[in-house]
DNA sequence: TGTACCTTTGTGTGCGCACACGGATTGATT
DNA sequence: AATCAATCCGTGTGCGCACACAAAGGTACA
């Protein structure tokens, strides 16, 4: 009998130390029957006891099982955000390509409602092993969810999260909070009280997403604690119509000359920032959120003082890492998962852009 | 023959098409000796050619091959940043376990000249098979990098660099980067060109540490090119006097009631933050570095507004998997990791602590 | 007592790879 | 022609595990 070198406890180990043949512990610990009560409860003693770690490697090897994972995005034409959540689950996979795992992406169009169902039970029909989203409306992805559950397929919420349908997981922003953070940068921006713009997309006649309302929350719920001296205007750009967004601006600005501090809760700040470089105004104070590369151009020209980041590359990682421990390592995996809301300017944006290709030499 | 299911290439694979036998191409694969120049060059052509990729959990398993890792740290008692770096560095070989990978952690005592010199020889003694160092100065750290060197052992730089001694890769922060950021968000706090105070941490006549000189250093050009009109003054405690500072800073304030703005570049804001709390004095603005419990209290209280955090947990992990990825993957890494540099206040700090076993329910 | 059937258990094979061993071929030397 | 060394190459075994298959033992019934 060959000895054991490494410290690890093998399969073979516990058969000995039980006095039962390998194949047994193998049904004990997969659940197969065919094992009678006195040698199952014999070997999950020991197993207990001598607390065994199955290497998975060996076992990925030697299963050569495959695993399907299947994600539904919103449809995106070069939105950064959604190509960054892409390229991390993609990174993900190619780091576990030997556990063979295939991935597969399909898309909805978020603004046509009964869409995302309709994705969702295709994606259903090609039983994938396990599912990431990023949901709809709640009604709109009850139903996709529910089938979900009922053929056992776990799926993970990423972007944002419907606590009511119970995913396997959530990977995303908290984005109250996130409002709330904002909030305190920028009332040290508006020195003196000084009135701030809220910028705002609107659709349907609808906030565009829940994300910007629960900023947006978050937020005020700031201002009203603790500067409740700042005077808040609102302005609102329509998704349909974007051609109207400088008009839109031309009008609010000469009716607010003093307003010289805005924010927006969607990633679209970049609307604003331009529309400063192009009129040549300097010095207006802007938030806004994600480092969309139009974004990222007006932090740099200064036109964009602050983004808030919320990782979109680690959150496409981390839930396909996810779905790995959760599906193949069979580990416990928590259900929330809340990305750190960082703060971005032209000072610190080096340190976060690309930090998975980057080879620089600063 | 048994055909090949999945997608991926094995080594039969490449046996086959170079008309050859396996035993051949594992030893053009590995380098060794005994193949004739027409087998050789035939089989690196199929390599090449099919873009062979080798199953490293089936090699890692084959092989059994065991790796010892060293880690070289300050002598720390309960320093949480320190042990947030060993924490990561942990968890990373916990995943790993199944590659046969220990860590070994040893510790040499930063105030005292030649320590470092003598714990890294005792290190290269044990023949580690890859180094990670948080290094001392320059000239202390050059001698065991040398042998290191000699002796083919690759060695990571954690914490701070020392670019000349060509470390395999480095993990941490750009301080000077940091130090410039920092300023941004301090001229924020300091509305009308206030006054602000750097507290120093001085030992031996001059700051303990590099990283506290480049973040001065780059705190200082950021204020030069931007709000000159600040007036910076500076307040030294000494390492080996801590009994002192709060009489130091008694001295201080009293001879300047108009500084209400500060900054320390060290790890130590708490002793500001403390001593604000028990004068009850508010109000006073105060930023530092890293997230130690004291400091943490401090934000959380309100005696420190903004922490500039370095990621300890992320930089241990990173360095562990970018020997992994070195030694066992035989990848090539990055040589420069810059850490993001992080701003954290009471109104995010809870997405920033304890990442990694967080299960919590906002 | 034999047959059929079920339950319980052990054994053998292969996953992709590393590495030891031994076989084949060649050329040089006696 | 025999011997030997050197070079080159193929095969076999095992890493820890999953799973198919077969063997062994037990029970029921004719």
């Amino acid at each position: 009998m060959r000895e054991n070198k490494s410290e690890r406890i093998r399969i073979k180990d516990i058969a000995i130390k039980a006095g039962v043949s390998v194949g047994t512990v193998d049904r004990v610990i997969h659940g197969r029957s065919g094992v009678s009560e006195a040698s199952k409860k014999k070997v999950e003693e020991i197993l207990e006891q001598m607390n065994y770690q199955p290497n998975m490697y060996a076992s990925a090897l030697a299963s050569n099982k495959k695993y399907n994972l299947t994600c539904l995005l919103p449809l995106h034409t070069q939105e950064d955000y959604w190509m960054d959540i892409e390229a991390g689950m993609k990174h993900a996979v190619s780091t576990y390509k030997d556990f063979n795992i295939r991935l597969n992406i399909s898309y909805y169009d978020q603004y046509e409602s009964g869409a995302f169902a309709e994705a969702g039970k295709k994606m259903i029909e090609t039983m994938p092993d396990g599912v990431i989203m990023a949901p709809s409306s709640e009604e709109e992805t009850k139903s996709t969810a529910l089938q979900l559950k009922e053929k056992n397929i776990p799926f993970i919420f990423i972007d944002s999260n419907i606590k009511s349908l119970n995913p396997l997981s959530f990977y995303g922003q908290n984005s109250h909070s996130s409002g709330y953070f904002a909030a305190r940068i920028l009332s040290l921006m508006a020195e003196h009280n000084e009135p701030v713009v809220i910028f705002r997309l609107i659709y349907g006649g609808k906030l565009g997403s829940n994300q910007q309302r629960n900023r947006e929350e978050g937020f005020r719920e700031y201002i009203r604690n603790n500067c409740p001296g700042i005077k808040l205007y609102e302005l609102n750009f329509y998704v349909k119509n974007p051609e109207n967004n400088e008009k839109l601006m031309e009008e609010f600005f000469s009716a607010h000359p003093e307003v010289n501090c805005g924010i927006t809760f969607n990633s679209k700040a970049y609307i604003i920032g331009e529309y400063m470089q192009k009129i040549k105004r300097k010095g207006f104070k802007m938030m806004g959120y994600d480092l969309l590369r139009r974004n990222v151009k007006c932090l740099k020209a200064g036109s964009i003082d602050f983004i808030i980041a919320q990782q979109p590359t680690e959150q496409g990682q981390s839930s396909i890492e996810c779905l790995f421990e959760h599906l193949i390592l069979k580990k416990e995996v928590k259900p929330y998962n809340y990305m750190p809301i960082t703060l971005i300017s032209k000072e610190n944006i080096d340190f976060y852009l690309d930090a998975h290709v980057r080879t620089n030499n600063i």
